[in-house]
DNA sequence: ATTGAAAGCACTACCTG
DNA sequence: CAGGTAGTGCTTTCAAT
């Protein structure tokens, strides 16, 4: 259940390169290959990793722009959370969807080409949202870094 | 050079199977193994895929907190913005930083156990970072979704 | 924890339209 | 030039030690 030195290790490299060969992965974490892979189908069976994904270049694909979008809900019933959550959902640009503490607040991470591309989505998408109150975007300018890999 | 397609649907299917093998994902964009394995390795090399990573549970490893730091900083100049960004990039709790457009303002997304981990980053790393002025913090409640899909 | 063996897979070289 | 066919060597996977 609980996760040893090695089990972390090999999460860790799993975190950079999803698509180690198990038997490189072995090295790695000076394992037998055979012992690796039963760690791994472990690590993977118990939840602890999640997916495995490739990352894209978002600015290769015309997508450089982030934006995020602070949004104040008109009510904090369980429905109309819900309505919103599940409306919010179902819009390609946004990657992310946070419940923020205190005030019935959401914060939306939303990828765009640039900011009339964001206008577009914001008119056809955000605005159309159920039980919002006020809406603010906050562009960024450059992402300074981003990782997926959790400190483990 | 431009994306047709096939492939798109690839880098679709790549984004939410990083680890799928290359004759399912040739039956799943229709094509030969060998036409398939050409595309994603063009692909790859052409840097439209980054990277291929594990995405790992942040609730198993005790990290289900995240926390949206927004930093305001007490000068414009490059060399102040390169000495935080820096610092910033050495804190393993801290996932993502974006400079912000308009004022000189940085947001943070970092993961913590708890509000009370958070407190012990925030007072060993985030008050250490050089040239800050102002720091608000606005914890997550609940993250609603997260993908690392771009439509693409 | 290592070994060995069977199956599946990646990758290449070589054709085909 | 993109896709298909076929062959070689690795990797995975499981069973046995």
């Amino acid at each position: 259940m609980a996760l040893d030195e090695t089990d972390r290790r090999i999460l860790r490299v799993l975190q950079r390169r999803g698509r180690i060969s198990n038997a490189e992965l072995a090295t790695e974490a000076t394992l037998s290959a055979s012992a690796c892979h039963r760690r791994v189908q472990r690590l993977e069976a118990e939840g602890y990793v999640r997916d495995y994904v490739a990352l894209l270049d978002a600015r290769k694909l015309d997508l450089p722009t982030t934006v995020f979008v602070e949004i104040k809900l008109s009510a904090q019933a369980d429905d109309v959370l819900e309505a919103f959550e599940t409306a919010v959902a179902r819009v390609p640009a946004v990657l992310e969807c946070h419940l923020m503490a205190g005030t019935a607040d959401y914060i939306l991470k939303v990828v765009a080409e640039d900011t009339e591309d964001f206008a577009r989505i914001h008119r056809q998408y955000l605005t159309r949202l159920p039980g919002v109150a006020q809406m603010q975007s906050s562009f960024a300018l450059r992402t300074v870094f981003k990782t997926t890999a959790l400190p483990v």
